[in-house]
DNA sequence: TTGTAGGCGTTATCAC
DNA sequence: GTGATAACGCCTACAA
């Protein structure tokens, strides 16, 4: 009798088709291919459908038949809220999402929280049909599970894997410039606050062995950047003081710079490798009673739009951020369409002069 | 002997179950449940997958054997990247993805864009365990498709759905202070800088009639609010001049208020439904050469992190942005795990006043 | 225009 | 600890 007061169990494609008295296939044209079959008829199958509580095709049933999902993973090395308040992450990923969008797939944030980066499960199990890693340390197991899927893949700001597109930033360059700038202006007494050198959370003083092994290809060479324009200048590569960050968020910089601007001798100088660690060691410098840039000069990195309007405005190193995502989408929806990686893209960076960097007091 | 030189077809379970010699339930097992068999022929297993380039099991697949997805869809009214670029939604977003960070689920951003809101077919096919639907207008078919697909469903700012949680704004009684702000400041001649009522990407002056039928929740009922506490103060309420903007976005707002301040008489102040509007509206204003607060007030609505930094800083309404992206994640959440929806949520709002706001000149 | 048959790659449930 | 067998729900030639 449970028969007769309809299915318990959720309508299935079949069920429509065995009440209407047509077969699974015909019901699925009336769905995917209005075309393939008369109007009436095709009114008829949504109509019961309608009625028996169909909920329409199922889209895991459908991909599974179709090997597609309509959809592009990007993978984060931070965690999911972090894709929308860390300015640099959310103007990269604006540039992706604008090419992305009208091309009937959806975006899938796959969440990178964790002490080895993101869960290799999360990622092995993201229904895409293409996958874009960001900024993942080397060697964790989130890359390796990535590549295993053998899908499409591209890494940002990464080094090279096998068969993977690639597009990325000239950290080393853009640091070198930063450091040059406070060298030319007479400064000596250099420090660094650096985001993260490895995914393990740690915080606190880095010595020069942890920047040198550093995992994270973007700290690793923003150093190395920072060391080489420093080393060219005759100082003691290894002197400048380094404070690691365990994010690159701006109540992080406050504390390194606190760390830093605490030392004696005190820096002159704070080269910093996002403009929220900027901003925070403005912050800092301020909570110590100091002034940027009279007492202690802050150079940022990325050139966010926090960076042009903060008080004072940041020297910076300007990445192309919104064209990074862009190429990014442009890649991805690429690959998707079959065409081969292609050529590494590597976009140049900048040295934006504004006023939080003067001669040392 | 195209089978000795190994399939050309992708491997699948059953390639590694028939290599090994072994059924495709103990290779599922392998991965799944390594408890469930010997140590040594799981290792054997793992091998012979790693050699025959198996890349571990189909999400999708699995997904349809599990009916699960471990992910939750988001879908917007607006183009994909407003997610990163829109101040409020991204606030709202960052809110959300915190408190879905963590439980093993991915975060599917689904594009809003189109004329008639989200296409209804990238809402059937997102593949998710639940559904969220942010500020849609009522009645576009992407929400009858969520609807329709009878998975746990949350709306945050839009009309109850019959079985759908709810978060929402106090959108009227906000508007409504806001309005009362400018009118115990002496204003007479106040303006409404709108944003869309339908989703039709309609720009420019909007009559009563439109703003009454509006589609879009959140625009009507702060309208509603403006031109109730106008009638209150015994103003007429068809009298406002209203600007309806195509998007809540800085140089939208620009057009609108460079538009409403050219009106004669000009308005002395200016409502605007968002702070980026409200923003764009200020440097209308500039353009102009006027000042603002003393040429014209300009009162803003979210209380976004841009407003408090303005300049001037905005005399704002304020929402709770981060806590209603946060309940909603944990409703989703609750949901996801069989909870039922639940009262709605409705959020309070409240009048910041900071420095855009003076009595008219 | 409609139906048939085979396939998509897993997981789950029991036996053994 | 391991293996059959039956779902899971749909798509798509191809035949009628």
């Amino acid at each position: 009798m449970s028969a007769v007061h309809g299915p318990r169990r959720r309508p299935t494609l079949d069920t429509v088709a065995r009440a209407v008295g047509v077969s699974r296939a015909t019901v699925s044209n009336a769905y995917n291919r209005p075309d393939q079959l008369s109007a009436p008829l095709r009114e008829r199958i949504l109509a019961v459908a309608e009625q028996l509580g169909y909920p329409g095709p199922d889209p895991v049933a459908r991909s599974l038949a179709t090997r597609r999902c309509a959809a592009v993973a990007f993978v984060l090395g931070t965690p999911l809220s972090t894709a929308f308040s860390d300015p640099a992450l959310a103007t990269a990923l604006d540039g992706l999402a604008s090419t992305v969008d009208g091309h009937e797939h959806s975006l899938v944030l796959v969440p990178g929280a964790g002490d080895g980066g993101p869960r290799p499960e999360a990622v092995a199990r993201a229904q895409a049909d293409v996958v874009v890693l960001y900024s993942l340390a080397d060697g964790v197991p989130a890359v390796r599970a990535a590549v295993h899927r053998r899908l499409p893949l591209l890494v940002i700001d990464q080094p090279a894997l096998p068969s993977a597109a690639r597009v990325e930033i000239d950290d080393e360059g853009g640091a070198a410039v930063a450091a040059e700038h406070l060298l030319g202006l007479g400064h000596r007494r250099i420090a660094v606050l650096a985001v993260p050198f490895c995914p393990d959370h740690a915080e606190g003083p880095a010595d020069a062995g942890r920047g040198a092994t550093a995992r994270h290809r973007v700290s690793r060479d923003r150093l190395a950047g920072y060391l080489r324009a420093l080393g060219a200048a005759g100082l003691d590569p290894t002197a400048p003081a380094v404070w690691e960050a365990p994010s690159s968020a701006r109540e992080a910089g406050r504390r390194g710079g606190r760390w830093l601007l605490g030392l004696d001798p005190r820096p002159t100088a704070v080269l910093c490798m996002s403009d929220e660690l900027a901003l925070g060691a403005v912050q800092a410098a301020r909570d110590l009673g100091l002034s940027v840039p009279a007492d202690v000069s802050v150079v940022g990195f990325d050139d966010t739009h926090a960076a042009a309007v903060g008080d004072p405005p940041l020297t910076t190193v300007h990445q192309p951020l919104v064209e990074k995502g862009r190429r990014a989408g442009e890649i991805a929806l690429g690959l998707l369409a079959g065409a081969p990686p292609g050529p590494p893209v590597r976009l140049p960076t900048h040295l934006i002069v504004r006023a939080s960097t003067a001669p040392p007091p």
